[in-house]
DNA sequence: CGGGGTCAAGGATAAA
DNA sequence: TTTATCCTTGACCCCG
C-alpha cells in the first residue's frame, strides 16, 4: 500500500485545541491543561521506547505517530490521520476525529464487511470521507488504529494500558476487510462450545416445528380435561407429587448437560450468574419420552398422527408443571398466579421449547411419523391463508433461532421472561409477577452482553421473538383442530426443506 | 440558551425496548432494607464467605451490591458499597471503587438533578450501574457518601481527618436528589426577592402583565380596549377580588371529575402521581361561565360575534392565571418569568384548554351562536390563504386528540410542558424553567408508559402536537383581528363537519 | 491514602 | 439506517 497521502488540509492553524469540551472540573487552569495533554500525547504517541525499536519495518513509515505537519504550524497535533478533519484527540491508538473513530468502532464491532466500487484508493477527505466505506475502514487500519483498543466488556470510561497504534500486514488487512478473520472466530467459537455436549444442545439444523398442537385446551381437547384441570388446581400445590408417566428422571444438571456455564459465567455479575444457573438447573433437556411405534411402511391416519400430538402436548405441558415447581421463584408468588400464568402460557413456552430444545426429535423421530400421514385432496383445499401464515412465521422463528445459535441460557431465560407475563389477566399481583421477570430480564441482558458484546442488538432480537411466538401461537390456537395433523405436517415440511417460500403442496 | 447539562440521559433508554414494560417494582421497603444492609455490612461484614452462596432468594437480595470475590477473605474491604466493583479504597468516607468516586464528585460538583424512569430501586452492579443515574447518586448518599470530604478549593491531597461516612435522613437525601438544595443555596446567594410566599407574589405580577398587552398590540385580538385592561391592572393586582364574573367557582377537583385517575395513577412513580395530582388540582375543568343570549332566528353581526370571541379569550386568559397561581412550583419560579411566560403562552394554553376542554361548549351553545352569523361575500373574498391553512391545521389537530381519546392527565400535563417554555425571550432563569418543565415531562411520560404499554409513541405523538399549536396559534394572531370571525366560523364549521377537506364555502 | 484532574473509552441523539 | 457531535464515564495519574 502505498504511503498514505495524508493530505492534511492545513485548516485552523492557530486555532487553541479545545477538545477536552465536557469540563468537569471545577476549577482548571487552561494552561496546565494544555501542558499536560501535549506531554501526555508525546509520550503515548506511541511509547517512545517502541517506536524507535519497531520501525524496522519496511519502507511504511506512514504512521509514524506524529505526522511530518504539511506545511502549517503542526497539524498533526490536531488532524484526523484518516481523513483530515479536526482530530479530538487519540481514538483507538491514533491522532483521529469523532466521526473516525464512530466509524471504526461501528465496522468493527458489527464485523462489517464493505465493498468498494472503485479502486480502494479513494480519497479520505471530511467532505468525502461518507463516500466509501471500505477505504475508509481500509485507511483505518493503514494508519494503525487498533481493533485492541475496543473495550470487550464495553465498559467506558478508564484508560487503556499500553494500548497504542498497530501496524499489521497487508493479509491482515486483508482478511478483515473481507470479513473472513470474523468467519474464523465464529467458527472458533461455535466449535469450542458446540463440542461439549452434541445431542442435547440445539444443534441441528432445518428444523423448526412446534409440537404444539394440544393447544386444544380452548377447542374442548381431552387434554383439559386429563390434565389440565388437575394441573392448575391441584398439582401445583402439592409438591410431594412426582410419580406422573411424563416426570423426567431429574436429569442432574451438571452431568448431563456441560455445556458453557463453566468457562463463561465468569465475565458476569454474580447475580445474574445465579440466577442462570438456577433456571438451568429447572430445566429439563432431556428429550421427550413420548414414543410411538409405527412399521416403515404403514400408512398413519389422521387420527393417529392427532393422537401423536396431543401425547407430545400433553407431556410438554407436564414438563412446564415441573418447572415451575423448581423455579427459584416459586415461593415468592402464589400458587394462584402461577396457575394463571400456566393457563395462559403453557402452550407459549412449550413451543419455544420445541423450537430450541426438542427440534432434532420432533425431525427425526416423530417428522418420520408425521411424514407417513397422507391428507387427503379435500383436506389439503381447506388449508386456510391462517395455516399459510403459521407455517410461515414458524419458519422464520426456527430459521432466526438457529441462525442466532441461541443458548441455553437464552432460552431458559426467554422462557421465564415469558412465563413471568405480567399482562396475562386475572393475575393477583400483577406488579411481582412483572419484578419478578425484571430479575431474569437483566440477568439475560447481563448474559448476553458479556457473552456477545459486539452483538448489540442480540438480546433486542431474542425478545423480540417472544411476541412473535405469542402471536404464533394464539393463531394455532385459532386452527380447528382436526386441521391440527395436516398444519403440523406443513410446519414440519417447510420447516425441514427451509428453502424459499414454502409451499402448501406438501403432500408428497 | 445554555443547552443545559441537566439530564440529559433522561432515561438511559438506550435499550427499552417496548416488551416487559421495564418498570420495576420493588417488594416493599426497599430503602430500609438497604440502610440495614449497611450496618451490617460495616460491622459483621461478610456473613456468607463461601462465594456462590446467594441461596436465600428473598426478593430484597436483588439490590445486593455485587457479591464479594472470595479467596482474600473480607472482601467488604475491596468491594464498592454502592455497586459492588473492586473498590480502590475508601472514598467520599466509604469503600467504594474508581467510578462512583467519579460520579460522586461530578454528580455533587455539577449539581446534577437526575431521574429514575422506574421505581428508584434499580439494581446496582458493574455493569448496571451506569444505567440510572438516579440510583447511583441515591445509594451513594444512602450508603454514606460525604459531600464534605469534596473540596470546595478543588486543592488535592488527601488527609481529611475527621470525615468519615455520614448517615443523612430521608429527607435530605430527598433534597438532594430533587435538586432542592442547590435551589436554596443560590436562592440564598442571590439576595433579592423573598422566598416562597404565595401572597406576596400577586402584588408583584400586576407589573409582569404589561407584557400581555404588548402582545396583544402586536397581532391581532384588541381584547385590551374591552376587558383585556380591566383585567391585567386589576385582577392580578388584588387577589381578594373573588366576585368576578368569570371567577371559577373552585370546582373541587374530586367530585365535579369523576375520571380517570383512581385506578390508574396505582402504577405510578409516586413522584409521578403527586405531580399530575397537583396539576389536576390546579385545572379548572367547568364549562366557560360566559354566557350570551341570542333569539333564534335573530342574525348575529360581525362586530357581536367578535365580542363573543374576546370574552372567550378574555376568561380563558383569566383561567390561565388562576391556574398559574395554583401551579406547584409557582414558589420556585419568579414573578418575572412567570409573567414572561404567560405574556407569552396564554394563547397556546388557551387554544390547547379549548381543544381538550371546551369543545362541547364552544360546538354547541357557542357554535350554534357563531352559526349564526353570515359573512358577507367580501368577506368570503378575503379569507386568506393563512386563514385556511390556519383551518386545516386546526381540524387535524381536533382530529388528533379525538383520535388520540386524550385523558386529562396528558392534557394538564401537555399544558403545563408548553407553559413553561424554556426559548421565550428574556426569561431570567431559563434552566430552572427547563428543569421545572422536565419534571412534568418525565411524570407524562411514566404516566403514559404505564397507562399504554401498547401505546410506544403515544407520549410523542402528544408532544408533537405543542409546537403545532404553538404554530397555529401564531398564524392566528398575524390575521387582521377584522377577519377573525369568519375565521372561527371556518374552523367550527370544519371541525364539527370534521370530513375530507374543508370547505372554504362556509357560508351555508 | 485519598483528594483532584486527565482523556480516551462508550453512549445518546439529532441530523443526514 | 448511518453519521458525527456532544456528553458521561472511570482507570490511571499527580499531588499534599
Amino acid at each position: 500500500m502505498a504511503a498514505s497521502p495524508v493530505l492534511v488540509q492545513g485548516k485552523g492553524t492557530g486555532e487553541q485545541f479545545s477538545f477536552p469540551p465536557p469540563m468537569e472540573h471545577c476549577h482548571t487552569t487552561s494552561d496546565k491543561t494544555q501542558v499536560h495533554r501535549i506531554h501526555s500525547w508525546g509520550k503515548k504517541g506511541w511509547s517512545m521506547e517502541e517506536n524507535e525499536a519497531v520501525p524496522v519495518m519496511d519502507g511504511n513509515s506512514w504512521n509514524l505517530p506524529v505526522t511530518p505537519d504539511m506545511g502549517e504550524g503542526k497539524p498533526g497535533d490536531k488532524t484526523c490521520l484518516i481523513c483530515g478533519d479536526r482530530a479530538t484527540g487519540l481514538h483507538y491508538g491514533i491522532v483521529s476525529c469523532e466521526g473516525c473513530k464512530g466509524f471504526f468502532k461501528r465496522s468493527i464491532c458489527n464485523k462489517r464487511v464493505y465493498r468498494c466500487s472503485r479502486n480502494k484508493n479513494c480519497v479520505m477527505s471530511r467532505k468525502q470521507r461518507n463516500r466509501c466505506q471500505y477505504c475508509r475502514l481500509l485507511k483505518c487500519l493503514q494508519m494503525g488504529m487498533n481493533r485492541k483498543a475496543i473495550r470487550e466488556d464495553g465498559m467506558p470510561g478508564g484508560r487503556n494500558k499500553s494500548i497504542g497504534p498497530v501496524e499489521i500486514s497487508e493479509e491482515e488487512i486483508e482478511r478483515i476487510m473481507s470479513g473472513k478473520e470474523f468467519e474464523e472466530e465464529e467458527q472458533q467459537e461455535a466449535s469450542s462450545t458446540t463440542n461439549a455436549d452434541g445431542s442435547l444442545s440445539f444443534s441441528t439444523q432445518a428444523n423448526g416445528m412446534g409440537g404444539i398442537q394440544g393447544l386444544n385446551g380452548v377447542g374442548g381437547l381431552d387434554l383439559s380435561s386429563l390434565n389440565y384441570g388437575s394441573l392448575s388446581q391441584g398439582v401445583l400445590a402439592d409438591k410431594s407429587q412426582g410419580s406422573n408417566t411424563y416426570m423426567p428422571g431429574l436429569p442432574s444438571y451438571g452431568n448431563a448437560h456441560s455445556m458453557a456455564i463453566p468457562t463463561s459465567m465468569g465475565h458476569l455479575d454474580p447475580q445474574s450468574a445465579t440466577l442462570l444457573d438456577q433456571l438451568l438447573r429447572a430445566e429439563d433437556f432431556d428429550p421427550l419420552h413420548t414414543h410411538i411405534m409405527v412399521e416403515d411402511d404403514y400408512e398413519v391416519s389422521k387420527h393417529e398422527l392427532f393422537c401423536l400430538l396431543c401425547k407430545i402436548a400433553d407431556e410438554m405441558l407436564f414438563r412446564q408443571i415441573t418447572w415451575i415447581k423448581k423455579l427459584p421463584f416459586l415461593s415468592e408468588i402464589s400458587i394462584s398466579d402461577l396457575s394463571t400464568l400456566l393457563t395462559n402460557t403453557w402452550h407459549e413456552i412449550s413451543f419455544l421449547s420445541a423450537l430450541c430444545v426438542h427440534k432434532p426429535q420432533l425431525f427425526g423421530e416423530f417428522g418420520s411419523i408425521i411424514l407417513k400421514y397422507q391428507p387427503t385432496n379435500e383436506e389439503l383445499e381447506q388449508f386456510s391463508d391462517d395455516g399459510m401464515e403459521i407455517v410461515e412465521r414458524t419458519m422464520y422463528l426456527s430459521g432466526k433461532l438457529h441462525q442466532m445459535k441461541i443458548t441455553k441460557e437464552e432460552f431458559v431465560c426467554m422462557k421465564v421472561i415469558n412465563f413471568l407475563n405480567q399482562d396475562v389477566k386475572n393475575l393477583r399481583d400483577a406488579e411481582l409477577i412483572e419484578s419478578v421477570n425484571k430479575r431474569f430480564w437483566y440477568a439475560c441482558q447481563d448474559y448476553i452482553e458479556a457473552q456477545y458484546p459486539h452483538q448489540p442488538t442480540r438480546f433486542r432480537e431474542l425478545m423480540m421473538c417472544l411476541p412473535e411466538i405469542r402471536y404464533v401461537t394464539s393463531k394455532i390456537l385459532d386452527i380447528p383442530i382436526e386441521h391440527l395433523p395436516l398444519l403440523f405436517k406443513a410446519i414440519m415440511h417447510s420447516c425441514k426443506v427451509n428453502s424459499g417460500h414454502p409451499s402448501i403442496c406438501v403432500s408428497a
